[in-house]
DNA sequence: CTGTAGACCTGGAGGC
DNA sequence: TGCCTCCAGGTCTACA
């Protein structure tokens, strides 16, 4: 599901709790991709929710005394209901707050996502220390990108998804801010000109504060905290449209494999 | 150090 | 129906 749109969208929608003080944490499921620490409930128990921001993929919820580092993996999902609502068989953690009795409530069919609970600083936490800039950022322009490609023999796809180089950009957003740019996602980093460059970093920027406004892309099973789903699917140029017409020039869109990922591209738009 | 395949999981779609 | 294979929004880890 969820790329960095979908994420922030997520967290956006959290801010409704933000001053509710837990009163009960339950887990059913404690194997995500990393395990949710045992002791996840009585550490929560108490705590009051007092600010929610990103980093990447991660949502980051500080609490009283500490922080969750929440991340969706594939199929994860935040919502936010009501105590009596109906449990679905991948429910796995229910955050009960004492105001108005809402319950956050983490779905993962997959359980690729994971839950970890820190109370030293979340910028300093493994996971998140070396990742690269914010796409939305000042820091990340194309003097920076074309520093990090220049010395890559690896495809510009993959390399724009990876986390140590920009955050955020996953398979969707991936092909998309390459068809802007007029770039084929299997040309080699180190041989796209800065002038490429400087067009795929607003295209990145720019696909990825689309797709914020539109509420991210639901393609199965994405939905905000309160159950709606987004709209930014619509607005997809190349992703999922394999032998479609281009919008811009009508030949088909090509659908290649690229480190086990699909990726689309159409020939004639992007070289 | 760099790049890639494998691993972790469940469920839906499509073929037979 | 059922069984099989393949595919899916992520990313860490092991290995060449």
């Amino acid at each position: 599901m969820p790329e960095l749109p979908e994420v922030e969208v997520t967290r956006i929608g959290l801010k409704p709790l933000l001053q509710n003080t837990i009163a009960k944490v339950l887990v059913r499921n404690y194997s995500l991709r990393w395990p949710i620490n045992s002791e996840l409930p009585g550490l929560l128990k108490n705590q009051t929710l007092l600010a929610l921001s990103r980093r990447g993929k991660y949502i980051l919820a500080k609490f009283t005394s500490g922080t969750l580092i929440i991340h969706l993996g594939m199929s994860g999902r935040l919502c936010i209901v009501p105590s009596d609502e109906k449990l679905n068989k991948h429910d796995h953690v229910d955050i009960r707050f004492k105001k108005n009795n809402l319950i956050l409530r983490y779905r993962d069919p997959r359980r690729f996502g994971s839950i970890l609970w820190t109370v030293e600083d979340p910028y300093n936490h493994k996971l998140i220390k070396n990742l690269g800039p914010e796409p939305l950022n000042e820091e990340f322009d194309a003097k920076y990108l074309i520093s990090r490609l220049r010395n890559k023999k690896q495809c510009v796809k993959n390399a724009i998804m990876d986390s140590h180089v920009v955050v955020g950009v996953g398979n969707i957003y991936a092909s998309e801010a390459l068809y802007y740019a007029g770039i084929r996602p299997n040309r080699i980093s180190q041989k796209v000109s800065m002038k490429e460059v400087l067009s795929l970093v607003e295209s990145i920027k720019n696909v990825i504060k689309e797709a914020i406004i539109k509420g991210g892309s639901t393609m199965n099973d994405f939905f905000d905290v309160n159950g709606e789903n987004g709209y930014f699917q619509n607005e997809h140029k190349v992703y999922g449209r394999e032998n479609k017409p281009c919008f811009r020039c009508q030949l088909l869109i090509i659908q290649i494999r690229l480190g086990q990922r699909s990726s689309f591209y159409c020939k004639k738009c992007q070289r």
